[in-house]
DNA sequence: ACCTGAACACCGTTCAAGT
DNA sequence: ACCTGAACACCGTTCAAGT
């Protein structure tokens, strides 16, 4: 209903009359969904092909601008996609789980699409489609802090929370994965080796776990953000009873 | 100060010696100092000024690629000034304050420097300085999760949830405050509009609380995520009691 | 109706040339 | 030793021209 490639191939088996002349020149004949699933493409090959049009319309064998004649501009194709890699999202979550594995197997799938699709979680961190599958995430949302047992405003809140958290989680994850390898290098050696070396006066603090943040590993801080938002339901719930 | 025509006219009434020749020709005489606050100037203006290193060539009124002599890239430069604001940051928390204030006192000082240099703090959402304001920021996180009752790993993996999720919450704000008028409004539509036109019978959980998110606050969502932290801890310790 | 290709207004960065 | 300015290799997007 809300998906804009509706034209549903509707030609039926009987052979169709002309055989749509579109081979002839260059081959492109380019639709919305062609775009988008160039698009995904070329996103999932990570940082080796950057999501530009340029590169868009070398993969459609086309001329770089002639996405515009389907897209208003970059931004609404990227949240064409963007709603697209929410749908691998949802169908990766299997029904029948309580509200708290719910919310889990939300976080683990959109931080599996984000590393798929490491260009368009790091973009997104901060947007918002506002289109059929974010409907969908929403409703799963506030069906489980609902049935966490939050009501009215402090489910709103609480569902705007674990929303916002999340983006900002997995585009986190995406955009280090986009980093050069130059840039991961200098970030792991900080903790490492140079929170090893630091001066025991300045930073007690610092000296005295630096063994341990260097063995902290991205999927603990992971599970322990998300076991936060977990959490502040159930604090939540437990205080307006 | 805040001028770019930077020539200052600076020969004085009393001839002075040797009045170290530098008002010679262009008059820009670079310094890292320079450029680190012209960047902040510029970084203030938010979305009514990029921060480009052309931008950042007429703000000090020299060639743009004169920077270049002074950082490797633009990226290195980023991280000096991020460094920078982290002072401010610092400096905006009082001493005296009890574990969880602390950290409340860290992100309420860092979401005020991050809505002063939004393109800062939107760039650095994936980021890690590894300088001096940096570690005295880990030395303060890993102080508040110790005083509160965590050792070793359980410090360290708490300190990154932390530092990650500040790192990440005030970079979608800032982010926000950089996207144009119209991707904002559309934003604010969703809320406000959309999820009230939403089809009951596909989305319960939307229509029962339409009313309540297009209520939510920026701030009550930034309160709730911070506070979700807080707890996060608590009941970390309390179970490893 | 849709695609092409030149063109525009930008980016960050390099490098030979100036002083 | 440091700055300049042309130049390079990119961006997203517009628009007249083609078919």
């Amino acid at each position: 209903m809300t998906n804009p490639a509706s034209k549903p191939a509707s030609k039926p088996a009987v052979p169709a009359p002309a055989p749509r002349s579109r081979s002839k020149r260059s081959g492109s004949q380019l639709t919305p969904e062609a775009i988008v699933q160039a698009s995904l493409r070329i996103a999932a090959r990570g940082s080796s092909d950057a999501f530009t049009v340029r590169r868009l319309g070398e993969e459609l064998g086309a001329d770089p601008t002639a996405v515009y004649r389907h897209f208003r501009d970059k931004d609404e194709l990227l949240l064409e996609v963007a709603d697209r890699t929410l749908g691998e999202v949802l169908d990766s979550i299997r029904p029948g789980l309580g509200w708290q594995d719910r919310i889990r197997a939300l976080a683990d799938g959109s931080l599996a699409v984000a590393l798929k699709y490491p260009a368009v979680a790091s973009a997104m961190a901060s947007r918002t489609t506002r289109r059929a599958n974010e409907f969908r995430v929403v409703e799963l949302i506030l069906g489980a802090v609902t049935e966490a047992g939050l009501r009215g405003a402090e489910a709103a809140v609480h569902y705007r929370m674990v929303g916002d958290s999340l983006l900002a989680l997995v585009g986190q994850r995406a955009a280090y994965l986009l980093f050069s390898a130059e840039a991961r290098a200098a970030d792991e050696s900080a903790w490492s080796r140079e929170y090893r070396l630091v001066d025991p006066q300045a930073f007690p603090q610092i000296t005295a776990v630096a063994e341990e943040l260097a063995g902290v590993t991205q999927d603990a801080v992971y599970q322990a953000r998300v076991e936060a938002l977990i959490t502040a339901i159930e604090t939540s719930v437990a205080q307006h009873r």
